[in-house]
DNA sequence: TTTACTTATGAAATCGGTTTCGAATAGTCA
DNA sequence: TGACTATTCGAAACCGATTTCATAAGTAAA
């Protein structure tokens, strides 16, 4: 911040000596809370100036019990999709002036539990939970419980879906990602169609399959339960690599592939060219993300982007209204849109 | 934290008027710095429980000026080698009960220089910058200053090299890296290696090439300039793309190409595979960072990895160490491994 | 039982800001 | 110029912990 004389920091009353005033006026000079003389206002700008100083967060989050500071847990950073998030709600956030925190539960709810601790004892002024348990339909009652007591503090957002609790949520329009996916595949001409990774309890998984088979009521098109390998897996390269490997054996016939993300994606990828099938002439493959690894696998990804930045700023902004207790509604979606690539094309004649 | 009867949080002042105590017996139990008598002990203890009651780490901080928090200063999270580090950093301290904070500079200088700023008003009690400016060779005046004026109040911990400051250096053995390489490819008969990606003023991308030179030097295999490709390109997929084109222009009996890093590998290998090039048969493909990206990859590939859990670890003690003034060497190195897999093979005999 | 010494504890200062409240100063109008 | 109101400003309390210092209590030795 300042070196002062020798290490030590600069403080508002080392200004306000300097500047012959009092802490105070440094104090209103530094947050605009009032009307101070032009004349001392500059004098002591000058000195803010000359020893560049910035006050000190802990003593001004302590005073005013604002920390401008906002929570995020997220499931694990390491995951393209959650660091674009992160990016993106830590440029929003700076811009409104404010900082995030980021703490990574690794998925495991123990460490929710103890980074939750953690953050309210930060004074945190929001907190953001991006996946992690609150994307699971069944959330289990005590942690329901912890989230209560923690809202009763500080106001929690999540991109899940958490019943019994008051949070406000901002999330992915899940319905509409796979109703882009299935107009698009099925403008191609697809209609054996198989779903790959995932878990039902997901909510975000759940609704996409609801979406599946409603689009394909609507189209008429039989419900193949053979073709749907939405449960029970994970949402990594290797279950790509595996429930795809599955779905050969069983099915000639099928003519693309919805991945649940772009791992699983590049599993799937992986398990048609061990079989010498061709991306996208005799399969089609498409996915959820549009992380970096879509423009970089052969062929391209045809993949949903999630619209990071405005994600990132829908998150800060609602946590923000929350904070300043401004009226919001308590559900935001997200629209995602369709980056179509080189890994889908026209159905294959048979 | 705790609910207290309506929302506002309970303080040490509640448990000590609820425990018949002062507050200052409260925060000895709380700190154990100081005996206190069992049986008061545990009436207070028993409220802290009863209220799960967490000190306020604002006011620990601002008295104490001691945070036991460790600031990380990265280049940018969403590139999945900063990811790992940073996740390792931050399990490190967890177990060392400290917390880190992760500010994204995105490259650019003013906002590592904001964001340092945030950092010393955060009153972080040490700074680790990962990547970045202190990567270059070549750092500005005005950078260097800056560190040091910082330094004068926060131990900086970097990962690469910043002449004129006292920073502490804890960075992978790029040497090291290299020489694993090159000793892989060259016991597999390849002689005609190129070098795909990077800048020479980057100071790990300018010892490996020092490295590889060397070596070839060693056995005595003469030096080609127009095999090395290891200035003025970027760390990215489209810079290993491009690059390998070009190479592939040129050459025609090159048989080993080393990227520098997975990114880059996976641009070499897409243009090999336009090229209708096979990997190993033809041409070996190697790189360094060892993302999960290398375990997708068709077919995977052979890259060094930087033992992540250890560098975090190493950057975390190393800041501990600081923070309490103990002694410790001024430069750590972290010993890479390399992680053999299908994209290295034997040389073509022609 | 008294004296000497150790240990436990509370009162109060401190960290560095913000904010309330009342006093002082400036500005307005007659 | 005097009376009255509007601004500006400083003193002091406060946020919630830690820590020093002095006192009270407990223990051991005489």
């Amino acid at each position: 911040m300042q070196k002062g004389s020798e290490g030590k920091a600069i403080t508002i009353y080392d200004i306000a000596k300097e500047a012959g005033v009092s802490p105070a006026t440094v104090s209103r000079v530094l947050t605009r809370s009032a009307k101070v003389r032009p004349e001392k206002r500059e004098k002591v700008e000058a000195l803010i100036a000359k020893y560049n100083f910035k006050p000190n967060v802990l003593a001004k989050g302590l005073a005013d019990t604002r920390t401008k500071t906002i929570g995020v847990l997220a499931a694990d950073v390491r995951n393209p999709y959650y660091a674009s998030l992160f990016v993106a709600c830590e440029q929003a956030a700076r811009e409104a002036g404010y900082t995030v925190v980021l703490y990574n539960s690794l998925g495991k709810t123990e460490n929710e539990v103890e980074l939750l601790g953690k953050l309210q004892q930060q004074k945190v002024d929001a907190i953001i939970q991006l996946g992690g348990r609150v994307d699971d339909l069944s959330s289990s009652i005590e942690y329901v419980e912890l989230i209560n007591d923690v809202m009763s503090t500080i106001p929690v957002i999540v991109t899940g879906k958490l019943d019994g609790t008051r949070c406000h949520v901002v999330r992915i329009d899940s319905m509409k990602a796979m109703e882009l996916l299935m107009d698009h595949l099925m403008g191609l001409g697809h209609r054996k169609i198989a779903l790959v990774g995932g878990r039902q309890d997901v909510l975000a998984t759940f609704e996409k399959s609801q979406m599946y088979k409603q689009i394909l009521r609507e189209n008429k098109i039989p419900y193949d339960p053979s073709l749907v390998m939405d449960d029970g897996g994970s949402y990594d390269f290797e279950t790509g690599y595996r429930q795809m490997n599955e779905l050969l054996e069983k099915h000639t016939d099928m003519t693309a592939v919805i991945a649940v993300n772009d791992f699983t994606a590049m599993g799937v990828m992986k398990s048609l060219n061990e079989h010498s099938i061709r991306i996208p002439q005799d399969i089609s493959v498409v996915s959820y993300d549009n992380t970096y690894m879509a423009e970089m696998v052969m062929p391209k990804l045809t993949s949903i982007d999630y619209n990071y930045e405005e994600y990132g700023r829908k998150l800060i902004d609602t946590s923000i209204a929350m904070i300043e207790g401004r009226k919001k509604d308590a559900l935001r979606m997200v629209t995602p849109s369709l980056v179509v690539r080189e890994s889908s094309g026209p159905a294959p004649v048979r």
